[in-house]
RNA sequence: GGGGACGUAGCUCAAUUGGGAGAGCACCGGCUUUGCAAGCCGGGGGUUGUCGGUUCAAGCCCGAUCGUCUCCA
């Protein structure tokens, strides 16, 4: 328990006047918006827009752009209370006193505008101004980057800090990154000043980090920090951190707003949280990951497989398992959905709208994660049982890493288990063969902020790229950059040559928001690009053209034209995949949001939220209900407007987007509102013809469908409606009875297999409803039955007719085979046993079997083997054109003299082939029929000395 | 993005170097029992996920594909 503080007024713990978490992030933006910042918002947790990162790791990261110069700067100086996401510490969490993986992180910043002597002196204006925080300034020390006089003398000079309270450090603490000028990377770096709190135990707690990014990099020491002509600030301060301060509490995890979140997590768990413990540990880890996971889920980032979605399922099987050792049996963690809603409303009132969702997501991770342990229990018994044999004591841990990896039983579980048992657990082993697994698994070639390439230096003289493809797709415009393998030119000559080509002012869409590049042709004087496509850096449009003739010169004036068929095949395609969505949320729920989508000419592919599989009458529906607006013939609109009026007119907004301020907003008639930066249609009739062709599942609680619009569409069900006829003629079936008819020919095709294989039996063939295969039906009832019967017979729908004929054409072959043999007598073991030859009492069948077959030849050696024993057995057979199948047996007594398996060794290479088995049965094969006769005799000499040699 | 595992009867899982697809539970029938629980006997039920390849022969080996699980980044 903390110790109750006997300091200024602010820092007594649980007295009215503690300053409440909400009250001190309201505070923070209020100072520095005060001191002419923008406030912004916190950006989402997981950045999509940013490919560099999975989640959002400071404050400072929806400003890269700006630090860098890659946009327009609208103000030169900001404020925000960011989310976070580390997972950097995450074994940590818990155990100390301020980790986390998620926290608020409080920041100002300047782009090229104040720098450090405001940075300080706000900083300790901030803190120490009774007005704000109020802190006593004899609890306060600073660090600073041993070369940085500057603010070194600020803090003294200026702020009247005494020399022995500010400590320089060196280059791995006080610089950003950490060791840059040592070690890089290349790039933006800079000294940074940070801000220590002594707290009651007397220890020095670092609450602020000033960043002071004055350089950029380049290359190895020395003289390899330039100054940069725009100097940055960039501060972070962790919320929960100075809360914990400011109340007094001794962890993070005490302060108002998370407190109530460890105490239910005890109470879930059916106990009382006692922050001594190891139990509390356990609690206040089961708080940062549930506070983590909801935050995420919020956003739609899903626990999965891969990236950002495995990291949130990570964390979230590590809270559970938390709660697996504390003895729950059955999901909890979704129980404190709600009050981490409770605790986060005020700054994020989303989380409430959002909580059912959020805590079913949860609840469904977790009962697969049960699953998942109950199964590595088992495993683990295994494993003991093995250890109890061979009388070891010592979990293996590569065996351990093993079962982890393949099952994901978590070692933690298996130790807690084995340490029951007195076993040790080399937890050693276990690390070694992870980070050997680590290895084989590969690394992510990590994007470094800052390093210059050509397109940053053309970046520099062209901020951004006039898009004026919206309404036209042709303009004059003047090449502003020429990049040519890596290089920026001046000029391009070489024929057939790729060139990135970067205008003034273009038609053509650079990929985005799912939509991809446009195609087309940019022709100057005396040369001419083709566009293979084109895509955005920043606001940078970049054309990446074939050089197809002439010289390309920068600078030139040219005439830039989008291909505009395959332009209006992208536009149906993209209005389409609105109406999907809207299709989805009326059909299916408002759950059913979009995860991703990708856009090509009339081609397109939609992801979106959805526990379970779209069954087959909600596609229809949704087709239905997608093609209705599209006869509808709505007006489709976009109109830029204020992002929060976009939110207020209900506009469907995507998580991890980065939407401007203004915002576009496109609108289909009025059942239709997203912010979107792409090319559309002007009415929703012009989509022409729709069709799902696909629908299924990426992730768990992901399903994917693929659709077509337009020609793509038309030619589809033209080619549905060929194979559909094809395969209904082949049948003699009518299209509503052709997957019937399909699943009676499989069961056919099956049943005379079936008695190909038995002695004697015969098939009679299935009768199934003929009907006219060109009997008049609409395209829907066509493509459901090709989709039908192409499940049934699991192929693909374009297979089917080729699938059908084929079956047809085996069954008739099939039943030929068996009325032939039908008219064959067949010969019975007795008609076997009675020639037999006697050879020392032992009766040696060896013959041909007409229109025999392996199973048959067994089953005549088992009759006579019954009956006839002691004996020695071989049979031949002719099992189709040039296959001879061979089957040996020997009466168990005589095993010792003749082994089956040898004796069709022998006499198997006489036909062609090979074979073996076991001493009592075994079997070859061979492909020369006319040889069998000359095989028998050979198995017969065998046979005889065999049973002679030795008796 | 990469690594690993799995897919066999309704369910849980076996099947030795490639050589006859099995068990337990469940189901159906019979016997035993006043009835139930149980027991005994018998029976039905399989495209070994799918497609292709290697082989005389593939559940097993190889390739592709679909699905499920899992770890690493």
């Amino acid at each position: 328990m903390a110790i109750m503080s006997g300091f200024a007024p602010v820092l007594f713990r649980g007295s009215r006047d503690a300053m409440h978490t909400n009250e001190l992030r309201g505070k923070y933006l209020d100072f520095f918006e005060g001191k002419g910042h923008s406030r912004r918002e916190s950006d989402v947790l997981v950045p999509t827009w940013d490919p560099s990162v999975l989640f959002t790791p400071a404050g400072m990261n929806q400003f890269k752009p700006h630090f860098l110069g890659k946009v327009k700067l609208e103000f030169t100086r900001a404020t925000t209370c960011q989310k976070c996401l580390r997972t950097g510490d995450i074994d940590n969490v818990g155990r100390t006193a301020y980790h986390h993986t998620f926290f608020e992180m409080l920041g100002n910043f300047s782009f090229g505008d104040y720098f450090k002597r405001d940075a300080i002196h706000w900083a300790w204006e901030f803190l120490t101004d009774k007005k704000w925080l109020g802190i006593d300034p004899n609890r306060l020390s600073v660090t600073v980057y041993a070369d940085d006089d500057e603010a070194a003398s600020i803090w003294h000079e200026e702020v009247g800090l005494a020399t022995d309270l500010i400590e320089r450090m060196g280059e791995e603490d006080n610089f950003w990154p950490a060791s840059a000028p040592s070690q890089g990377p290349d790039g933006v770096c800079g000294p940074c000043s940070e801000i220590f709190f002594k707290d009651d135990r007397g220890k020095w707690v670092e609450i602020w980090n000033l960043v002071f990014t004055q350089f950029n990099r380049v290359g190895n020491p020395p003289d390899n920090l330039r100054p940069l002509p725009s100097k940055n600030i960039d501060t972070g301060m962790g919320l929960e951190r100075i809360a914990s301060v400011l109340q007094g509490v001794d962890t993070n995890y005490h302060i108002d707003i998370l407190r109530p979140i460890v105490e239910a997590a005890a109470e879930v768990c059916g106990t009382t949280y006692d922050p001594e413990s190891e139990d509390g540990r356990r609690f206040r880890r089961i708080t940062d990951h549930v506070r983590a996971c909801t935050f995420a889920i919020h956003e739609n980032v899903y626990p999965g497989p891969h990236k950002e979605k495995y990291v949130i399922r990570r964390l979230l099987r590590r809270a559970v398992l938390d709660g697996h050792q504390l003895g729950r049996r059955e999901p909890f963690l979704s129980e404190l959905v709600p009050i981490v809603a409770q605790m986060m409303k005020e700054p994020y009132p989303e989380l409430l709208e959002t909580q059912d969702r959020v805590a079913s997501v949860i609840q469904r991770e977790e009962q697969t994660f049960f699953e998942t342990i109950d199964d590595g229990l088992h495993r683990i018994e295994k494993i003991f049982a093995a250890m109890e044999e061979k009388d070891r004591s010592v979990i293996d841990g590569s065996e351990a890493a093993e079962l982890y990896q393949t099952y994901g039983v978590p070692a933690e579980l298996f130790e807690s288990l084995a340490s029951e048992r007195q076993y040790t657990f080399d937890w050693k082993g276990f690390q070694r063969a992870m980070d050997e697994h680590g290895e084989i698994s590969g690394k992510l070639a990590q994007t470094v902020m800052g390093v210059m390439g050509p397109i940053d230096s053309i970046k520099k003289a062209v901020k951004e790229t006039r898009f004026e493809g919206y309404d036209q797709i042709s303009t004059d415009a003047e090449i502003k950059g020429l990049i040519h393998g890596d290089q920026v030119a001046d000029k391009v000559a070489e024929k057939n040559s790729s060139v990135i080509v970067v205008l003034s002012q273009t038609p053509f869409y650079g990929e985005s928001g799912g939509q991809v590049g446009d195609a087309g042709e940019i022709v100057g004087d005396g040369f001419r690009l083709r566009v293979l496509d084109t895509q955005k850096d920043g606001e940078l449009v970049l054309h990446n053209c074939e050089l197809v003739e002439g010289e390309v010169i920068a600078g030139a004036q040219v005439k830039a034209t989008v291909d505009s068929s395959r332009r209006d095949a992208i536009r149906r395609a993209h209005s389409a995949t609105h109406i999907l969505h809207h299709a989805l949320q009326k059909t299916l729920g408002s759950h059913a949001q979009q995860q991703g989508s990708k856009v090509t000419d009339d081609w397109l592919r939609f992801d979106f939220t959805n526990m379970a599989p779209v069954s087959e009458a909600e596609l229809e529906t949704i087709k239905q209900d997608v093609r209705e607006k599209i006869d509808q013939q709505d007006p489709i609109k976009w109109e830029i407007v204020p992002l929060a009026d976009a939110r207020e007119a209900g506009a469907m907004m995507l998580f991890g987007e980065k939407y401007p301020d203004p915002v576009r907003m496109v609108s289909m008639g009025t059942f239709s509102r997203e912010l979107c930066g792409g090319t559309h249609l002007d009415n929703t009739s012009d989509v022409g013809s729709f069709e799902i062709i696909s629908e299924e599942g990426v992730s768990a609680g992901t399903r994917r469908l693929v659709a077509l619009t337009g020609d793509k569409a038309r030619e589809y069900i033209e080619q549905t409606d060929s194979s559909v006829e094809s395969a209904c003629q082949t049948l003699g079936a009518s299209v509503v009875d052709l997957p019937e008819a399909a699943r009676q020919l499989a069961l056919y095709q099956r049943d005379l297999k079936k008695a190909m294989d038995d002695v004697c039996r015969t098939v009679d063939e299935p009768e199934w409803k003929k009907g006219n295969a060109s009997e008049s039906t609409d395209a829907g009832q066509r493509h459901r039955a090709l989709r039908e019967t192409a499940k049934s017979l699991n192929v693909r729908m374009d297979e089917v007719a080729e699938r059908i004929k084929a079956m047809k054409a085996e069954c008739e072959s099939l039943q030929s085979q068996l009325a032939q043999r039908q008219n064959q007598e067949t010969i019975s073991a007795t008609d076997l046993i009675d020639a037999a030859e006697s050879i020392g009492g032992v009766n040696v069948v060896v013959a041909e079997i007409a229109n025999g077959n392996a199973n048959l030849l067994r089953q005549l050696i088992d009759q006579i083997r019954k009956t006839a024993s002691p004996c020695v057995v071989l049979l031949a057979a002719v099992a189709g054109e040039s296959k001879v199948v061979l089957v040996a047996g020997v009466s168990r007594d005589l095993i010792d003299k003749v082994k089956a398996g040898a004796l069709v060794k022998d006499v198997a290479p006489v036909v062609g082939g090979g074979g073996g088995g076991k001493p009592d049965m075994a079997q070859a094969g061979g492909k020369d029929p006319a040889k069998i006769p000359e095989a028998l005799e050979v198995a017969r000499e065998k046979i005889k000395v065999a049973l002679e040699g030795d008796g």
